[in-house]
DNA sequence: ACCCGATAGGAAAACGTTTACCTAAAAAAT
DNA sequence: ATTTTTTAGGTAAACGTTTTCCTATCGGGT
């Protein structure tokens, strides 16, 4: 039915591989031929099957992207970066939906094989041992995204913010103005990776400024507003004396930690502050506005991208993590203390 | 590099064509020659080159979709439902995002069919006169997710919300809750479909009502928080009677508008009550809670996928428009008069 | 004049499957 | 017992490209 590489070598007079040669370039055709190729194949316009070409080139021009949850408005912004990036190389994306759960990733990592897909990114994905093994068996073109393997670094190419740093430039900047009492209403404990990290950053920026973590301020939760709303309690009730500010993992938490407090009349930023985590769209949406540290996910999704085109076209195989900069947002859920 | 069909073959002691049945059970295998596949088979992972295949069955288990914004949530819900049953039903699919541009859908529906894909989706598309005969020249199968084509219904396939009813209904409960002024803030002048039968369900039932829609309570502005709080700032500043109740295109559209009257005291709902669309995950996060008109995008999304699965397997040939119901979630924002 | 290297273009193999067609053996019908 | 039908399995063509290898022509150097 369609028009093949054939029926324009017929129409044009001339062999298949002259058409071939013509369409890609790969090797000199008189510019008469040539003309008269090009011209044929837009009459028709003819396009190439891509299988068939595939099927000798071993090359797709197409991605696998991973994702636990596309819904999520994080994974939204970077897909969107990645697209961008591959679609200005010749590169289409397929995604993939894991909901996060290590055997449908392994099976996706298999269907995306199956595929013949280039490359593959896993985005927000808590990368372990057994994914890692996977991952480096089959030496396939892989970056991570968003999160990093939980097994350590420098094994799989990756492209992240620091969690570590980011978690601790929010706690810095609480110290800075005058809060000593910072509880943490993080991501959840299974999440080996950015949440650890994150963590991690907290409890180290308040030791380094003399104040010991105090267990009863440190709630780790999931991603969700309910949680977060549930982890807010928890830190209220089971705490005489309450914080003066919160680092939240999340805007969602944060904003599902400022409806708890409302509800038991505590305001924000006058009774307790407020700080966000990801800088989403909706954290202007609310009164107060959202103090929070801003990721670019759609920045770290077009650097992954170009990270992995590169590997797949070559022009690189060091591994290595790659850390995009975050910024600290001051909105209005930030009250200063005078020292 | 990859193990192959041959290998496999050679391993067992059959033909390759032997291998083939067993693995299609497209024709009968003795039970001892199909163990000794199977069993090599299995020893080798061996997986068929889905290329290859493809380039034979005209099939690649592959589904196209074309997105305007993988970033809003509203298409990440949808597709989240597309998802759930293509990998049910084993299709993967490849997600490509439009911007909304015309040019781009085009270049994209090309792509597509380039990749051999088995059918496309449409999701959150203004399908116009161009498109759809694109569309239909190509007779490729293809349905529409949540927007139908604007140019008359029963061209193309369609999978979509009541967009007329159910903004009549949120108009008919701000009524049946004693507003008379009501106002529009909907969705742009230029979404030909969506906007345009949400605008008509709102005229509608005011005049069934008795009551003349006023001009300067209508304002079409585009699906940003942005334009949502700008087009409620202008219905303030251009009416000396303000409206009891607004009825917004999109929640974060309704969110924006109660920021905006947050900032010139006026209270929600005791002053004006908001009706948002969508029922967004975060429409809960808000104080007051929003009000809204429960809209299913997952459920779309698995209707549309099923609907196209089926027309891709010739279950069905019939081009109809198919709804999905949607419900009036009551809330917060929405106050009652006693008339 | 002669040979040699470069160059443009064609023929055909290869990529890894499915499937149409064929054959031999087994089962069923006479 | 013979013929016909069914069945299991193999051979090879086909899918639509790219690419290797080969050939003929052309220009330049001796």
């Amino acid at each position: 039915m369609a028009v093949t590489i054939e029926d324009i070598a017929k129409e044009a007079g001339v062999s298949i591989s002259t058409v071939s040669r013509v369409m890609n370039g790969t090797k000199p055709v008189s510019e008469e031929l040539r003309d008269r190729v090009y011209e044929v194949i837009k009459k028709n316009k003819f396009k190439p099957n891509t299988l068939a070409r595939g099927l000798v080139t071993k090359k797709t021009n197409m991605i696998g992207v991973i994702v636990s949850d596309i819904s999520n408005v994080v994974f939204g912004a970077m897909t969107k970066g990645i697209n961008s990036v591959c679609e200005s190389k010749g590169y289409t994306i397929m995604i993939c939906e894991s909901g996060g759960e290590l055997e449908r990733e392994l099976k996706l990592l298999e269907l995306m094989e199956d595929k013949q897909i280039d490359g593959v990114l896993f985005a927000g994905i808590d990368v372990n041992r057994v994914l890692v093994d996977s991952i480096l068996k089959r030496n396939y073109p892989t970056v991570l995204v968003t999160q990093e393997a939980s097994i350590g670094d420098g094994i799989v190419d990756t492209v992240v913010h620091n969690n570590t740093k980011a978690m601790s430039d929010a706690v810095q900047f609480l110290l800075d103005n005058g809060h000593r009492r910072i509880a943490y209403l993080g991501g959840p404990k299974h999440d080996f990776s950015s949440g650890k990290k994150r963590l991690q950053g907290y409890k180290e920026t308040l030791l380094k400024a003399g104040i010991e973590p105090l267990d009863s301020y440190i709630e780790q939760v999931e991603f969700s507003f309910r949680a977060g709303y549930e982890g807010m309690k928890k830190i209220y009730e089971e705490n005489s004396i309450l914080p003066t500010a919160v680092v939240a993992g999340s805007d969602v938490i944060a904003v599902a930690a400022i409806q708890f407090l409302r509800n038991v009349h505590i305001d924000v930023p006058n009774d307790i502050s407020i700080m966000g985590f990801d800088d989403s769209d909706f954290s202007t949406y609310f009164q107060p506005e959202l103090s929070t540290v801003r990721i670019s996910y759609y920045h770290e999704g077009e650097m992954a991208a170009q990270e992995l085109i590169r590997w797949i076209e070559g022009e690189t195989t060091e591994v290595k993590t790659h850390y995009v900069p975050h910024k600290i947002i001051r909105r209005s859920t930030i009250k200063a203390f005078n020292q």
